[in-house]
DNA sequence: CATTGCGCTTTGTCCAGGACATAAAGGCGA
DNA sequence: TCGCCTTTATGTCCTGGACAAAGCGCAATG
């Protein structure tokens, strides 16, 4: 379509028509893509030279000045994740889960360096390998921290995301915070089916059902998924959501809990147990 | 382009000429899709009822005998998925864990259950939030075990799948064999660039680097993959390849060490330390 | 008897131009 | 300054044709 519509990319021909891209169109698609993904429109750029491309990547908008503050603490633990320093990585992230405990080290640790690392794959600092590294490491010690609470009380929470969104991080972090607070999580992992998750949340007993969305999910979608599946859910069984793509969209999701910060993970338990304790 | 070939499915149209797909053509397309995912050809199925269909899974050749024999063993925890019953299942896995030790655990206990899960999902007796859970609960109890090794020895092995792979459960399971006998193993998860994985591989000074591809990974992709990959590798770096779309496949694969079995990655790894030890 | 090679059949993907639903942006009035 | 509405921008779907590639069976060979 934009070959149609701008004149670009403009690929070769094989000996039977199908196209070829040479590795420098790639390269500028590329780019284009993560300025796309941060909000520029197609025909604003698609006619940019790959520098100009690169220059805009480094001078986007980017981090905000109370994000920027705390990215001084993680400066260190970026740093190591550039230079593929696996091992001390490990080693700092496990220290500072000792020092912070669960809730701090994921509020001050983790979410402003996953923040960090995806900002620094946008501009193309970091590589595909060194993100999926940092997010196995940050995986690996949070799954092994909650797995040493119990998990027996309420609210029973069900976590997952939709088919078209495959990050975890943000149910591991939303379910270190919870674990802490005597709920009984129980994550799906990513991809689960729409309507499947009402069947699993009916069959297992549970008070929440937890969903996340990171930035590249459409906003039209998050939310009409949520409606359907607030509509399929009974009223007695909350939904959540958090995550980029619903920050701020309260007032077109009514009946779902909108977590725009991990604080707010919190804040809805706290209401939840207000709501719900009297019944019990 | 089957609706051109065979005539089916045979869609409604909404008001402007898109297609809209009643239920139960929905029903019968997933029928047909396990089937093909079984290596039956469409021609062969498409004009057969949703009956017919949901009988010759049923009928499917199904596991072996040697596998149904140790399946025993499983069932009850097979029962507890199919329970939707998370946290007995847990206990369940977490207490043969404990009893069998790491390496028995995962390949008496893990392979066979998710082999058996992976089997009942295909006949339908169980559901895709189900077969997540269990996945789920693996990879904490795993991630936890793994995670309580120390991993400073040789050989250093880097883990990863393919972008079109996003099963985990595999280099899970390659990991919790290597760890215990004092490899280094990272793991980068799922979905990692073909061009990313050579640069990992020489920034972090690895000598083995192992890939993982599920039933579902054509056949010729993982094949053309492995060798392309092998071009890129320096000679020094060994690369081993694990999963049911490379079984057999030795003879299709010079320089690529193929583990059939889970076993054969302690036969690998007792192979690389032989022919490697003489120059350390 | 197992195995390799070859040709035929089946199956999926690509091509092109046209149409239109839907999201974003900009203008206008309250 | 905010909200509504029009206009523009953008992505997805449609159709029918063509062809590459994967799979299958048969024949020939060690």
């Amino acid at each position: 379509m934009w070959e149609r519509r701008y004149g670009f990319p403009d690929p070769m021909r094989d000996a039977h028509g199908e196209r070829l891209y040479p590795p420098a169109q790639v390269d500028k698609l590329r780019l284009m893509r993560r300025l796309v993904d941060h909000g520029q429109r197609p025909a604003r750029i698609v006619h940019a030279s790959a520098e100009a491309l690169a220059r805009m990547l480094e001078e986007h908008p980017g981090v905000s000045d109370a994000e920027l503050a705390s990215a001084a603490d993680i400066a260190p633990m970026l740093k190591l994740v550039r230079l593929h320093r696996s091992a001390d990585l490990s080693a700092a992230l496990r220290q500072a889960l000792l020092k912070q405990g669960l809730q701090r080290f994921v509020v001050e640790t983790v979410a402003p360096l996953a923040q960090a690392v995806g900002e620094a794959w946008m501009r193309g600092e970091i590589e595909v390998a060194d993100e999926h590294l940092f997010s196995e490491q940050v995986q690996n010690l949070l799954r092994g921290a909650i797995g040493a609470h119990d998990s027996v009380g309420r609210p029973r929470v069900l976590l997952t995301t939709l088919p078209e969104e495959q990050h975890v991080l943000g149910l591991l972090m939303a379910e270190a915070m919870l674990v802490p607070e005597g709920a009984a999580c129980v994550s799906l992992g990513a991809r689960t089916p729409m309507t499947d998750i009402p069947a699993a949340a009916l069959a297992g007993d549970f008070d929440v059902v937890g969903l996340s969305f990171s930035t590249a999910y459409p906003v039209r979608q998050a939310i009409d998924a949520l409606l359907e599946l607030r509509a399929m859910l009974p009223p007695r069984i909350a939904l959540w959501a958090g995550g980029a793509a619903v920050r701020g969209k309260h007032k077109r999701l009514p009946g779902v809990q909108i977590v725009d910060r991990l604080d707010d993970v919190l804040a809805a338990l706290r209401n939840w147990r207000d709501t719900s304790s009297p019944e019990a």
